[in-house]
DNA sequence: AGACGTAAATTTACACTGTAAAAATAACTT
DNA sequence: AAGTTATTTTTACAGTGTAAATTTACGTCT
């Protein structure tokens, strides 16, 4: 058995070594500068030195982007997000703050959305998700209403990430912040 | 001076050629299946014969995104989406229709958004949202407006893609369709 | 304590990838 | 018809992911 507490590995504890070297590549380089190779290089290990770890680079991401629904579902959870506002106010600041993650999160092709860690971590954010009060304003399903709040969210975060909300913000006569265009949709 | 009506290229029109294969290969195995040589092999001509064409892999990809958003600015045109409704349902419908070629359109990593061809493509699509009458529910700035209007149709496009709105649907009671998100939209 | 079994990490190897440079081919121009 | 240019291929190289075999170090057990 091994602590758990401390590490107990050869490296130190490489499983986490890992993912950190690989999220700092992320957010500073970008997705494309997540090579395998590149990440256990930063890392200070050989370059196979991940496979018993995550497998293979899928296993790897998968287990970054679990990660990053774990924090995304701390930032959401009733203790820092009270009223249905502050759930898709943490949505898209967190996007935001976490471009690269964020954009991995969601790219498919990239993860294994049946990675355990990944699956069940992003269940646990969506969940947070259908949890909010559907604000039946017209006489739409419950879901109906969540799916458009998430969509509406969602649509900020990417947009914003990908730099074509600025232009729009830049040219408002009025001021105009990402965060009241999150809040118009909670009304 | 070559006829622009005929090919007048060695292989016939390479150019176009190409573009179509990548095409065919982006939607039948996805956008991971996109390697040069593989989209050359299937077009029957040698590993660099793309280069003078579009100097590198990102060069083709940013014409095949650059051809999709010309369909998406046809697709929106007054004459196929008069009200601004239609405009939000073409834009979804194309995205569902064509996913790999949508994803791509916005995968900033894998394309060059300073390309000319793509560049001026895009603007013109964008342009099209932008024109989309502000319905002035609340007293919110035209960009406010318009910026929710896009986010929301966006998100409904990336997260149906994903395959992230079924399940949503499937466990709705009422008769749920991406169609009635989308019209929800624009009330 | 010392030997064993096992997990972790490295070395080696191979089939790929993108693309630069040089050579060859076909087309157009004059 | 000859020469110039544009298009394509050949060749070459650095880099990638990962499977297989080997080495290394740890934990365990008598």
């Amino acid at each position: 058995m091994k602590t758990p507490t401390k590490s107990s590995y050869h490296h130190g504890d490489l499983q986490k070594a890992l993912v950190n070297t690989a999220r700092l590549m992320l957010e500073k380089d970008g997705i494309a500068s997540l090579k395998l190779r590149a990440i256990t290089r930063n890392a200070g290990v050989s370059a196979t030195a991940a496979a018993p770890h995550f497998g293979n680079l899928t296993g790897l991401l998968s287990a970054l982007a679990a990660q990053g629904f774990d924090e995304l579902s701390e930032a959401m959870s009733p203790e820092h997000a009270r009223e249905p506002r502050d759930v898709g106010l943490a949505y898209v600041r967190f996007a935001i703050a976490n471009p690269g993650l964020f954009t991995l999160m969601f790219r498919s092709d990239a993860i294994d959305p049946d990675h355990p860690a990944l699956a069940t971590a992003s269940a646990r954010a969506f969940a947070r998700l259908a949890a909010l009060p559907a604000s039946d304003q017209s006489g739409i399903s419950p879901e109906a209403a969540m799916a458009s709040l998430w969509a509406k969210v969602h649509g900020l975060a990417v947009l914003a990430i990908d730099g074509l909300l600025a232009p729009l913000i830049r040219h408002s006569n009025a001021p105009l912040t990402i965060d009241q265009l999150v809040e118009e949709a909670f009304r």
